[in-house]
DNA sequence: TAAATAGTGTCTATGAGACATTATGTA
DNA sequence: TACATAATGTCTCATAGACACTATTTA
């Protein structure tokens, strides 16, 4: 079963491009929206900006905005993992390989803006808490906050992002066992009671402690992380400091 | 901390609404796309229509088209769901409740699209086998035909299509294991042998009998599964037939 | 009765869960 | 030294993988 790709076929192709025009059809505005999440405090805290502007003006709202498409066949914009990128940096300052960051879902019913249609893909974030605290000096602090995603109800929150919000905490609590994603939610180096805690504060179940350093071992014998120099300041017996190594690094 | 939702502050919205322009904005195209899947004579297929317009003129590529978009406030055009399931319809006559369908991701890279800036929400559906006839019947037998998914170069495919069915495949395998999509790829009426198949079929690994009857019994235990009446046409001892019970149904 | 496939049973290794116990650093 | 928490160890149970063996239906 060949698939013929047609190379002859294509003969014309070039003419075709250049009597076609775009503004035949109807389209739809994109936006990216980003769901940036962090820990502090060992609560899990979605970032939210307050619209300054109608629909849900003054209500809190998931960052986020248009996706630039250019205007022209010859500059058709931005990749789309590029503007989820460029809303980040607006929005936090915060550079992509100090984040995770990864498509979650693309929210498209009719209405869910009341201006205009628009298809909102989702994006998800996650943050180190210790470059947490340096995400609210970009923005003005009355207008940027990081909110405890669990007292947040869908009726707060602008358009349909409390759903955004809750098909994000459903994939990060779905990856969490058996993926790196719990890595980007705490600093650098960290003990293995801080990493229990993120599995304990995200999926909200109880995290028996020897049994969750028995799994950690298994990824020290695997070589996944190494000790680190450092302790934590504590009032009893400091835990060992590791760091995480990424496959194919060396540590 | 509470989020005042600001009804007062929408006071103004309908006005705003009234003098916003649609128009201010560049807008890209949005299209559903289609990983139609199915398995015939032990090979996963997935559907594919030869395209009869530039760009790729001749080429094999997935079936899709452009979301309704509508063109004013009032008239927002379809859901994006709804526009998976009205694509699917068009070009396999299947209607949503035969098939299994789900959003799978969205590709927006610049170019990817030689006329214009186009994004694609892709989705897959799984049909099965009994159906996957019927489909043809629908089109012109000459422009849409199930290929091997195992045989198919990327270079092969229109656009980036080759991509987006990697991507479903990757899909269904990680799922495969903790899911009911198996059951989506076989008859109504089934039996072990057949659904280890499936297994077989899609993640290439080959699956033990003995220890894939036992996964299957806990699931007869659950009640997910009942016995059904009628027999395969075989040379040896036919097998038991079963078949599946969603959750919260009577068997 | 032979061939072919359905279906059962067994042994071992591994990991999860519950929980008791020991070790160690700080105030 | 007392306290708090890190770190280790042990028991049981569920499940996966490998593989031998039995049962049943058709040609």
């Amino acid at each position: 079963m060949t698939l013929p790709r047609g190379d002859k076929a294509r003969t014309g192709e070039e003419a075709f491009l250049k009597r076609y025009r775009p503004e035949d059809y109807s389209r739809p505005s994109v936006t990216v929206d980003l769901v940036v999440l962090t820990i502090v405090d060992a609560v899990l805290r979605v970032l939210l900006v307050r619209r300054r502007e109608h629909p849900f003006k003054d209500a809190w709202a998931l960052p986020g905005g248009f996706v630039r498409v250019g205007d022209a066949q010859r500059d058709q914009g931005e990749d789309l993992d590029a503007a989820a990128v460029r809303e980040l940096a607006e929005e936090t300052g915060l550079e992509p390989g100090q984040v995770f960051l990864e498509q979650l879902y693309t929210f498209g019913k009719a209405n869910r803006d009341p201006r205009m249609r628009v298809i909102t893909v989702a994006y998800y974030a996650l943050v180190r808490p210790d470059l947490a605290p340096l995400v609210r000096a970009g923005g003005d602090a009355a207008d940027v906050d990081w909110f405890d995603v669990g007292s947040l109800g869908k009726a707060d929150l602008a358009f349909d992002h409390g759903e955004v919000i809750a098909r994000a905490l459903e994939r990060i609590r779905g990856k969490l066992d058996y993926s790196d994603l719990a890595f980007s939610l705490v600093p650098h180096t960290f003990t293995i009671p801080e990493l229990r805690s993120v599995h304990q504060v995200v999926t909200g179940i109880p995290q028996d402690a020897g049994n969750f350093r028995r799994r950690f071992n298994r990824m020290l014998a695997d070589g996944l992380l190494v000790k680190a120099p450092g302790k934590r300041i504590t009032a009893s017996k400091p835990a060992t400091v590791y760091r995480f190594v990424r496959k194919g690094e060396e540590p």
